[in-house]
RNA sequence: GCUGGAAUCGUCUAGUGGCAAUGACAAGAGACUGUAAAUCUCUCGCCUUCGGGCUUCGUAGGUUCGAGUCCUACUUCCAGCA
């Protein structure tokens, strides 16, 4: 089982630390979306200065390039991509639902590779397997999104997500039972701090130790399918949950309130794709959620759409051409100690590549520390105020 | 000086008698939530009570029901020949 520790409970919110082989993971955290086992437009060691602790690949990308083989041969998804620290990955099961020209039945997901064309299938158990190699220290069980909002759609989603989480778990124990658990050789895990804050001399641990599942909640915005779907995955045996299919934070609030009632205190919850918007970690951490990942802030920031705390800005705006002053004067950010408005304006509308880098480490950073801060006042008791204060900044 | 050719929205450009006129870029704005996203959308002569109105294709005339398009002159630029 996975380790999860609870420092301090305020209602449904909590403070805790869940163990991975490759590091602990403070919680509530921002999980770094790292689709193709890179965080677009940054590098590992960007990552790791902006205070991000854990990155999310996903599966389904990485089976159609280099694949799961290839990464298990470089050591797993940590190892591969030099990140070194805890790694989730995603199922594949999200682009069922968002790619076109999907065959869906019972058994999985067929689909055609939009690199070359290749015929591919999807399954509980070869997403279990693929998921095994890239080796990510939390997997997801393989969920279907339901192809509307009805409900109808919705329960039909639900139901194969269990029928489906049943296989996974098959799989998932087969595999680990051949897993050898080499942890990390008594050495220090990279993903902790490192004296000189760049270099690395010792080994990593190499898919090292048990890997680990999370069921998906399901149920579109309907309570009693979410009640259903969280009773169904908390009586699993599993080491955490994610909660899918939520893409707004209206209504986000009450069905957190009913899934995170019901599943089992004692195992993160991982908030799936949500967290462009600060609203989105306010609630999710208000309401039981651990740990989140999104692609937003890392997207809008190469779009030119940066946080700040008094809402997003497009930087591309005219009005910025002579700002001379940083996107945030108290933002500890390498983008914002050491560059104005102005510049990142030309970088934009010159469409230079450091553009989407700097913009990139800022919005990540952002929401990475909105997070940090959320920890920070739900272990001193000021969570109410330092929520009401930000959102009513942000969204005034 | 002669002979050809060319002048169209900020720039380059389509357009050879029929509705302010093509495309690209630039410019202005918007969208983006488990990333087929370095993407996509909208605006881009002026005014508008969003129905339309007005003024435009180097300048000035002309032919025609109608001209960016045909004719004449002029201006500027390009090429070739002197």
């Amino acid at each position: 089982m996975l380790k999860f520790d609870i420092k301090k409970r305020d209602g449904l919110a909590r403070v805790g630390v869940i163990h991975t082989p490759h590091g602990d993971i403070k919680t509530p955290a921002f999980v770094g979306a790292a689709t193709r086992a890179t965080v677009k437009a940054l590098t590992m060691k960007e990552m790791r200065d902006l205070g991000s602790q854990a990155i999310l690949a996903n599966t389904y990308h990485l089976i159609l390039r280099p694949s799961a083989d290839l990464i298990k041969e470089a050591g797993g998804l940590a190892e591969y991509s030099s990140w070194g620290g805890p790694t989730f990955t995603d199922s594949g099961g999200f682009q069922i639902f968002s790619l076109p020209d999907v065959k869906i039945s019972e058994n999985g997901v067929k689909f055609k590779s939009y690199i070359d064309g290749a015929n591919f299938e999807m399954t509980p158990e070869s997403s279990m397997r693929d998921q095994w190699k890239i080796g990510a220290d939390i997997h997801m069980a393989f969920d279907h999104l339901a192809k509307s909002e009805s409900y109808d759609d919705m329960k039909e989603a639900m139901a194969r997500t269990h029928r489906w989480l049943d296989r996974c778990i098959i799989e998932h124990e087969r595999l680990n039972e051949q897993f050898e658990v080499v942890r990390d050789n008594g050495k220090r895990l990279a993903s902790e701090p490192r004296d000189d804050g760049s270099e690395r001399s010792e080994p990593r641990a190499v898919c090292s130790g048990a890997q680990y599942l999370y069921a998906v909640v399901q149920g579109g915005t309907f309570n009693d399918l979410r009640a259903e779907s969280a009773k169904y995955c908390a009586s699993k045996p599993v080491d955490g949950f994610g909660i899918g299919g939520v893409f707004t934070a209206d209504g986000m609030d009450e069905m957190l309130k009913t899934v995170n009632s019901i599943l089992p205190e004692n195992k993160p919850r991982h908030l799936l794709g949500m967290g462009q918007e600060p609203i989105d970690l306010f609630v999710g951490v208000e309401f039981g959620c651990d740990t989140f990942d999104c692609v937003g802030p890392t997207r809008m920031a190469r779009n030119g759409s940066l946080y700040t705390k008094d809402g997003r800005i497009n930087i591309k705006n005219a009005k910025y051409k002579k700002d001379f002053t940083p996107l945030e004067s108290d933002c500890d950010c390498e983008c914002c100690k050491n560059y104005t408005k102005a510049y990142l304006h030309h970088l934009f509308k010159t469409d230079e590549i450091t553009a989407k880098v700097l913009a990139s480490i800022h919005n990540e950073y952002f929401v990475v520390h909105i997070v940090d801060r959320i920890r920070e006042s739900l272990e001193n008791g000021t969570f109410v105020d330092y929520k009401k204060e930000f959102l009513s900044r942000y969204y005034r």
